[in-house]
DNA sequence: GCAAAAGTGTTATGCCTACACCCATGC
DNA sequence: GCATGGGTGTAGGCATAACACTTTTGC
């Protein structure tokens, strides 16, 4: 038959949509397309190709190890975007041929989301060999090819987990954090404003959150103590939830 | 390089996994693999191997236009599996490269979740042409390829889905139903027992329930009242839920 | 001392949970 | 008349939502 055979199969990409968080806002890791700020050069998601034959997720892991140095990152899939027109513009077409060297007939991407904390000793190496650089997610209105929509989607994605899964919020905040620290998380996230003193009521009854002997310093203000995240707690105090919605 | 071009590129398949109910139990339909009852022979998913140049999308939905003549169904984005070895067992590979009349290094499969209001007009179709049945999901537990592991994803994300969205759970209604109906096909989908006033009451806040001028026939036992399910209110009265858990 | 953010309690309301009996129908 | 599932109300406890002032620090 005539469409039959590996040579009409679609290429395959993986894109990784790295979410940060610097203790306000939340952020998201983005390439200079061109490797240079020309006028026409765009941001995108870090990705690539899958050219091996390994797991995608294997493979999107590669990708997060070579940008940002780090190993054991929260990575998980988030959505394939599979249209048939999605590479629509020449000039997208033509970067991707000429950045890896491949004809392509159109490409299917299996997208990822990650939560990094934000560490600035890898910041440099991401700068320098990636031109990857932290932007804040609100200031984002565009992206190159459909790296805009499958932002937002890694973006609902989140919003829907961190209802049930209030790890995703500590997996962004580094190992010391203030009671305020968790109540931008979520609000950054869900969109909404807490009333600061109901919100800590709530937290007051996680027992994974460990207040340390310990407060900011420098601040000038009342300094906050400094909590940090007990996983092991977590995973054994918290209880099914089985509530929904009519 | 050695390793680039479209020869290298993985196959990709779509598979769906196809949910019903009968008003008790939920029910997921399966293909008998070699079209006959042989011991060896497995029960599958349906799908396809994706040859043309289309949507995945699109692809997923002619997949369920042919298997059961249905437009317009519910169907969405599930997953996709990209383990490099998931088709590990010889007879796997042999029945698909004998099946398709293609060779193949290897398969990506995005699986699709749909939706279907069991409806006896179309059964015979499915069965003569497609070896298609609907079978308890109670009552699975092996399915050729990774197919189960596939399958218990459509569960999980559907118990996820259901939480905030009770639109999952009339969509598996037919157009008049009981409110014991609704109940049944929540206890299903999330494995509670739910008491029953207290279901009744909170489905009593549901703006979108109509209750028709009828009432069940035939049984042994007081008649039901039956409802139908109003999209229209539900869209329009269903207010943003913004809750969320520590 | 003043600016800036941390931290703290009470009350009203609504939702969830637990629980037991009568009703309408077919056979 | 009996078996079967449909249909109904109340009370206690718990989580949410609304709301304003004091504390600690740097400058």
């Amino acid at each position: 038959m005539s469409d039959s055979g590996t040579q009409y199969n679609p290429s395959i990409s993986v894109d990784c949509v790295v979410f940060g968080f610097d203790g306000k806002n939340l952020k998201i890791l983005l390439i200079d397309q061109n490797g240079d700020s020309l006028n026409n050069s765009k941001l995108k998601l870090p990705g690539s190709l899958v050219r091996k034959n390994r797991d995608l997720d294997e493979y999107a892991d590669l990708v997060l190890k070579e940008l940002t140095g780090l190993d054991n990152v929260f990575l998980r899939q988030l959505y394939t975007f599979g249209s048939a027109d999605r590479i629509s513009l020449k000039r997208d077409r033509e970067w991707i041929e000429k950045t890896y060297s491949v004809s392509i007939r159109r490409i299917v991407s299996t997208a990822y989301y990650s939560l990094i904390k934000i560490d600035h000793s890898n910041e440099e190496l991401m700068e320098r060999s990636h031109n990857a650089r932290w932007y804040d997610v609100s200031s984002i209105t565009t992206l190159a090819l459909d790296h805009y929509k499958i932002m937002q989607k890694g973006l609902d994605v989140l919003r829907q987990e961190l209802r049930f899964n209030p790890i995703i919020g500590f997996e962004l905040l580094p190992e010391k954090f203030s009671l305020r620290n968790v109540q931008n998380i979520y609000e950054a996230i869900t969109g909404n404003k807490y009333d600061n003193r109901n919100f800590r009521k709530k937290l007051g009854q996680a027992k994974y959150l460990t207040p340390l002997n310990e407060k900011q310093k420098g601040v000038a203000h009342k300094p906050a103590v400094l909590y940090s995240f007990d996983k092991e707690k977590y995973f054994n105090t918290r209880k099914e939830i089985n509530l929904f919605y009519i």
